[in-house]
DNA sequence: GTTGTCTATAACCATCAAGTTACATAACGG
DNA sequence: CCGTTATGTAACTTGATGGTTATAGACAAC
């Protein structure tokens, strides 16, 4: 993972709103409606901030007669987790099952 | 943890300089006239990032004679890793793995 | 206590981020 | 076509971010 797309992801999961889009993607693709029912900002931000998610890789778009559903997609985080996991040797805890985790990881990438 | 601190986290993990900077104190601890030298930029904005390295958690600092060194604190980097795993549903295999990774993380929350 | 070294702070600048409102575009149903 | 619904885009405001230079503060050595 090259260090814009790590600046993108992070990026995109800095903001509360963001990351709270996530979270509803991950029990169901939604369209933006339905997200702005969720918060108390404009449509149009939340326009925005699924830009972000799409720019970052995090979520993929597609047509569904006049809406567009948001899709969880994980692969960037499963990315963004891989990072993190590079500083396992801090965890004082758990290191098998963490390289069981990177192991995995590497197992899994496109 | 909090959206607070995840917002702290992530943001700090979002520039490149400041990601570098962990992987450098991955390594050792290092003082800020070190962490300059590996970067073109001038002692400030070091001081900068060391500060916001710090109010995520990130970081601790302690004076040693003229010198500050900074520590990696990897407590942080664990919740956000465990914020990631929260969508191992999206990672559509070693969910067994994942599961025995949220548990560890879990047992060692202070 | 003066000097030198290391680090922090202040003031400033340019750019970006996150929100707004107003309006434009896309697709579907009569 | 036309109207309605759903979403995107443009222009703008405000505040945060990331860098600079210049200067102040903390500590050690002598």
């Amino acid at each position: 993972m090259t260090d814009d797309q790590l600046d993108l992801v992070f990026g995109a999961l800095a903001d509360r709103t963001r990351r709270a889009i996530l979270a509803r993607l991950a029990q169901e693709d939604a369209n933006v409606g339905d997200l702005t029912a969720l918060f108390t900002m404009s449509q149009p931000a939340i326009s925005k901030h699924l830009k972000v998610l799409e720019q970052a890789g995090l979520i993929s778009r597609n047509r569904q007669g006049t809406m567009r559903l948001s899709h969880l997609e994980a692969a960037p985080l499963r990315d963004a987790t891989g990072w993190l996991a590079d500083y396992r040797a801090y965890w004082t805890e758990s290191y098998a099952r963490l390289d069981e985790l990177l192991e995995s990881l590497n197992e899994n990438k496109e």
